[in-house]
DNA sequence: ATGTCTTTGTGAACGCGTGCACAAAGATGG
DNA sequence: CCATCTTTGTGCACGCGTTCACAAAGACAT
């Protein structure tokens, strides 16, 4: 999961819990694959195999969007996939705005699976003058100064900031003044933001770092009974807070 | 955030809870930020909201690890990096093979977050000829016909997934083979891999249609009484399964 | 119609994570 | 050495999410 969660607890819409509309797109995504190949119907177990879920678990989730399924038989497969898709919100039009055309930014602004789900780029901003009215995924870069007008010409709600650090939290607040309420972070920092805007976070450098603590863990496992992988000192508080601990993070 | 679950439950390690470990990265952060401004202690409060997380969870996180607080003061900067460090594994070099080389694979390739953090990028693997031995961020791409020697050759633990969907399930088997044990994934698709191999799953569409669900949420919600945002029918079961529905999701 | 077989939908129990609230610990000043 | 004040570390309760297990519902064959 690549996949930080930054959300008010104020979640609960109707009922659907947060971990289900999490899953929903997992769902959705089975389902549209099923609907390409013809298939008309699916079993709870068939498609939970496919979402990679558990089938008691995916049955739960969708009984919180109603009966839609038939015992004995399964599930309507197109039928399902409008149903999520409007749950979702996905048969409406959402135009997005991406802000910071680096490496990362331009990869969005390239990724098919914007497009095919309701989500439509609707501009690429940049801080950098270089940067201005150069293609990118066939839209002209514009320039921040605009963000404000931009935002509000294109009835932005969504944005996605892929800035440097430093600048993401200024970022954030003119995006918010100009009337975005919800926005996905790429960039290292927390955001702060008023109630009533969602903030999605999504953080390269933690999956690693979480995957690096249990690969740590299967290599120090494997020889049991020594001490742990690196230094040694496991007991109490002994060492003092000061002096000799090396700073090996670098910077 | 942006962060989708995919683990067996036995993450569970020598107690650290799974949540703990997801904010260490967040909590180090933080600390190396005021690490770099020489703030010798700081107060659970404090680095609580500069992580963004409540402090008594903060608190209770660092109990897991220890007692490296000092009551009536707080905690040791220097310290606390480095014990952070030392258990999520950073204190160790982790090589990284990234596999596909597009936009995104290029991306992750110049981010700074990995290098910053222990992580070295071993190689750049892709499977199109045309792309072997361009450089990217200083390092030349290599055929994907020599993935496992790569693998092997560099002793590497940790793959990056960013290639199209369809060759994801087949790159992640010839990685595991190899002998990677942690995969991270950026391809919209299910993994399967055996026991013993963690996958973490960044999805971007997903994380956008979780915001979307909100987003309607709000806008539903504005004018209260209304029937909510798209069409009527809320109802009972009433209407087959088969028939009138509306296929409305784009492939 | 009736019986059998499949699959859904959900009640209930369990476990994890969160947050409150407070006692213990130590620093600091007199 | 004692009193006070700050801040940690944690016991406890609560709520969410997951999973099991099963009854109800419907399809299908006879």
């Amino acid at each position: 999961m690549a996949t930080g969660r930054t959300h008010r607890p104020a979640t609960r819409s109707r009922g659907i819990p947060e971990a289900t509309v999490a899953r929903l797109p997992l769902y959705l995504r089975a389902l549209t694959a099923l609907s390409e190949r013809s298939v008309p119907t699916v079993s709870s177990e068939e498609l939970a195999a496919a979402a990679g879920v558990n089938s008691a678990k995916l049955r739960k989730d969708f009984s919180y969007l109603g009966s839609y399924g038939t015992r004995g038989v399964g599930y309507d497969v197109e039928y399902l996939v409008y149903q999520i898709s409007r749950e979702l919100g996905l048969t409406q039009d959402w135009p997005v705005v991406i802000v910071g055309i680096g490496n990362l930014g331009a990869a969005l602004a390239n990724y098919g699976g914007f497009a095919s789900r309701g989500f439509r780029v609707a501009a690429l901003i940049d801080a950098d003058p270089a940067m201005t009215g150069r293609q990118v995924a066939g839209i002209a870069v514009q320039h921040s100064d605009d963000l404000e007008k931009i935002v509000s010409d294109n009835g932005v709600s969504i944005g996605v900031i892929t800035t440097p650090p430093g600048v993401a939290q200024q970022v954030c607040d003119r995006l918010v003044a100009a009337g975005v309420t919800s926005i996905l972070n790429f960039a290292p920092t927390v955001l702060s933001v008023p109630d009533g805007v969602d903030v999605r976070k999504v953080d390269l450098s933690i999956e690693l770092q979480i995957l690096a603590f249990h690969e740590q863990r299967k290599a120090g496992e494997e020889h049991e009974g020594t001490v742990p992988p690196v230094a040694a000192h496991q007991d109490s508080s002994e060492q003092g807070p000061d002096g000799d601990v090396p700073a090996v993070m670098p910077a």
